[in-house]
DNA sequence: GGTGCCGGTTACTTCAACGGTACCGGGACG
DNA sequence: CGTCCCGGTACCGTTGAAGTAACCGGCACC
């Protein structure tokens, strides 16, 4: 292995298995809506119509599936107030609020290198 | 922290339109395997044929795609060196250096957390 | 009796990412 | 000559998330 130019990188430590934690990841990220819905229940606890309000564009089966998949992973927990109409309110739980430090450092970052991000990709086209 | 019913939470402040910035966030991290690509090439530069043995399971074509994906973000270079056997080798950018710490707050917090969020889908499977 | 509201559901379509297998160019090496 | 090595590409099928549109139960109000 005679790497000629330059010093010998350091060495990989780990390998990573496709189900390696890292993986928990992109499943919670993955989801187009689940970063914003995160935000929307920053603040205190929403009501179903009351988040269709600020996620601009979401339709209610997308919100409900999205919810549906968050409140399955422990991070958003469902209350049904009986009554009509009905009303329903989904909050963050604990779980949920510890997720907002390490999702804060990530949306600063794309906050302030999109533009980076853009032009790269811009360029990326004229040179193909 | 108890809320009680009938006060208001603390009102939302933004709307999140389809293409704001928090967008980019998916975009980035959906993929399955870019962040474990990234944590390779943190040490050094590395070939192709080296990523392909930490990141146990992924083929020869979702490596590809995936390289040429963050290629195209900005976040990692390839370069070609001539010869035989060809040899290429894929580095970070500085733009992707500075995804490394908003990185490893997410990881830290998947690493930590990982097990409440199978407990918590274990549960909402026994309820449902 | 008709309409509206809330919180959804169902059926159908589209699309991108992923996975698997096969294959390739071209020099080096025997 | 044949074979290996490296860094891929082509083709195909599957999956899962997203989008569209229509519909629903049940009470309340007019």
């Amino acid at each position: 292995m005679s790497v000629e130019q330059g010093s010998a990188p350091t060495p990989l430590t780990a390998d990573f298995f496709p189900d390696c934690p890292v993986s928990a990841v992109p499943v919670l990220g993955s989801r187009k809506w689940s970063w914003k819905i995160l935000r929307c229940l920053e603040g205190g606890p929403r009501r179903f119509s009351e988040l269709r309000v600020p996620l601009v564009g979401i339709t209610a089966k997308v919100l409900a599936e999205s919810l549906r998949s968050m409140e399955q992973d422990g991070v958003v927990a469902r209350t049904e107030y009986g009554g009509n109409p009905p009303r329903v309110e989904y909050a963050l739980t604990p779980l949920g609020r510890t997720l907002l430090g390490p999702m804060d450092a990530v949306c600063a970052w794309s906050r302030e290198n999109l533009g980076s991000l853009l032009a790269a990709r811009e360029e990326y086209e004229r040179e193909s």
